[in-house]
DNA sequence: TCTGGGGTCCTAGGACCC
DNA sequence: TCTGGGGTCCTAGGACCC
């Protein structure tokens, strides 16, 4: 029998938060601006970059402190997630009208499994009303890939920006990914790059041939290796799961100093209220969490993470803010730091605990 | 010179249990 | 005096992505 083949949709919105900030900031239209840092203190890097910004090469991960070297005048506008998160929830809410299996990739990114609506109507059909209604509708530019597999839908919405639309059947894998830079293979990151520049592994084409091979070895494991490999020729099984996501594995939040302190009493206040605005996230997603973990980064940016284990799932912020104060209290060393952080790890839905706790009643009532 | 914040996944070592 | 092997959990660090 045939396997059927299916048909993914990677729908990834443009310039997703400088967008959002034009939306809302219609006096932006005529100017180059950015998202992201501290508009007050002119620092920190961008998040994003408005397509006028980023033709004069200012782009997101860039500092601020740099691209006002470029363009003086530069507008900087700081980050609201609020926002976003609302722009974000009607796109996911948008993206339902077609498909029930979809998965959330990021804030502004959409995996959906399109197969079955593909019976009925032809995939570039669905794909250019997709886009031109969430432009119409929500003001919200994208781009979409079409591919058997998620790894080539991602690949393939990366090619054409913004509005662009591409197909790529494995048939087509050789003509239109062979040619693109290694730099930007999804899971090659910048620790990486420079190792398969060095063995002069400069594009797709020259990861995927086999004399290359043993150079490669040397760099990647093999297991990792093979799995590209997989990727790259659309072998890949993974699947659109909706659930995949829909619980956080960790919830946390971070701060940078404006200026490094090593006052211990002043950070672990600061890492207190941290714990107050995660906790709210916690109880207001009904969720339990059984670990913490804090984050220091020091003035000359090593990065420590430091967690601890409670006996049993919690939502008390009591109990936290102990942990967190044993931890601080065993683990700070009194190095100047830059930033804090705060996380709960180890999560669980409310209702599942109670699920597992009457069964373990229930199971103890029986003995 | 400058370098944010929120995540996921993987690895490796050690503790502990059988 | 010498002491296996497998499984699971916990902790720390690091790569990567948007």
């Amino acid at each position: 029998m045939k396997k059927e083949v299916k048909i993914i949709f990677h729908v990834d919105l443009n310039a997703f938060f400088a967008t959002c900030a034009l939306n809302v900031n219609p006096h932006l239209k005529n100017k180059i601006f950015v998202v992201g840092g501290s508009k007050t203190s002119r620092k920190g890097v961008i998040s994003s970059a408005s397509y006028k910004a980023r033709k004069l090469k200012i782009n997101s991960g860039m500092s601020i402190v740099d691209a006002l070297a470029i363009y003086p005048k530069l507008e900087i506008v700081e980050t609201d997630f609020l926002l976003y998160n609302k722009y974000s929830n009607d796109f996911f809410s948008f993206l339902k009208k077609y498909s029930d299996k979809i998965l959330k990739g990021s804030i502004d990114e959409a995996y959906m499994d399109v197969s079955r609506l593909a019976k009925k109507v032809h995939p570039l059909k669905i794909a250019k009303e997709i886009q031109t209604n969430l432009n119409k509708i929500y003001k919200l530019p994208c781009s979409i890939g079409i591919a058997p597999t998620l790894f080539l839908a991602k690949m393939a919405s990366d090619m054409k920006k913004p509005l662009g639309i591409t197909i790529m059947r494995k048939k087509d894998v050789e003509e239109k990914l062979f040619p693109i830079s290694i730099r930007n293979l999804y899971g090659i990151g910048s620790k990486t790059y420079p190792f398969l520049e060095r063995a002069k592994i400069m594009n797709i084409g020259d990861f995927v041939n086999i004399a290359n091979k043993e150079k490669i070895l040397e760099i990647l494991k093999e297991e990792t290796y093979n799995d590209f490999l997989d990727h790259i020729y659309g072998r890949s099984s993974d699947i659109v799961d909706p659930d995949k996501y829909s619980i956080p594995k960790s919830i946390s939040n971070e701060k940078t100093f404006s200026y490094n302190v090593d006052n211990a009493s002043l950070i672990l206040e600061e890492s207190k209220k941290i714990l107050l605005i995660i906790h709210q996230r916690l109880v207001n997603e009904d969720l339990l969490a059984k670990g913490l973990t804090i984050k220091l980064k020091s003035a000359n940016f090593r990065v420590i993470t430091r967690s601890r284990q409670i006996n049993d799932y919690s939502d008390s912020y009591e109990v936290f803010e102990n942990l967190l104060e044993e931890l601080f209290f065993d683990k700070y060393n009194n190095e100047v730091i830059r930033l804090i952080g705060v996380g709960f790890i180890n999560i669980i839905p409310l209702k599942n605990y109670k699920l597992d706790y009457n069964l373990f009643n229930y199971q103890k009532f029986l003995k």
